[in-house]
DNA sequence: CCCATATATTGCAATATTACGATGAATGGA
DNA sequence: TCCATTCATCGTAATATTGCAATATATGGG
């Protein structure tokens, strides 16, 4: 035991888990700042930017680019990461319907 | 080595990662939705809802508690859950303002 | 082709999470 | 008081995540 029981659940509660998964980790959030302030395309100015190594950063970004909130692409012999702002916006309707479920109506306990 | 380097970051990173954390399990994100649909609130019957233990259902309620999404008040012999309006809505201004960054401006790779 | 630079992957150790049975604590009724 | 119900906590096993050194891969320059 010790796996997520995955199959109980609907594929709308596994996907909104998986996003979360990903911004899990402030590393994984910082990396999302840096790249939405500067708008250009970064690569390995993260491994300064965190004080992370270089392997590490490299495995956030994998995950950041698995769940589709990133993307890179080979700049000559660096790669350039940025923002993929489809699945941003896609990201951002989905906590908005998640958190606006009208729950204003105050507490019941 | 395997533990998160949180003294690299700032505490904004560090608590949207946190939050982030509470919602990245689908149990949690059922939990959630369940308390929101059933304003009224529910105890164990989350037991029955999901497929899970009782006690993998109490350690689920714990973190959700431990962010302050949910509170709990002692109803008789069982324990009535809600959701905790407050906290609610200031996560949902949290990620609005990290997702609202104005990403709007393309692809630059 | 050879070298330097930049990034990815692999392998491993440390730590965290998930799940559950068993047990403990609290409440209400008989 | 004793018992049943409800939930929390403990202990344990399985699995996942984090981090890094070492190594592999790819690109451009010479």
């Amino acid at each position: 035991m010790g796996a997520t029981k995955t199959g109980l659940f609907t594929k709308q509660q596994n996907d909104a888990a998986n996003l979360a998964k990903a911004l899990a980790h402030p590393a994984r959030i910082a990396i999302l700042q840096h790249l939405v302030k500067i708008n250009a395309c970064i690569c390995g100015d993260l491994v300064e930017e965190l004080g992370l190594a270089q392997a590490t950063i490299s495995q956030h970004l994998k995950e950041l680019k698995a769940v589709g909130l990133i993307q890179g692409t080979v700049e000559g012999t660096s790669i350039c990461y940025c923002i993929n702002p489809e699945t941003w916006k896609q990201y951002r309707d989905l906590f908005g319907k998640f958190f606006d479920c009208s729950v204003a109506n105050g507490n019941c306990c």
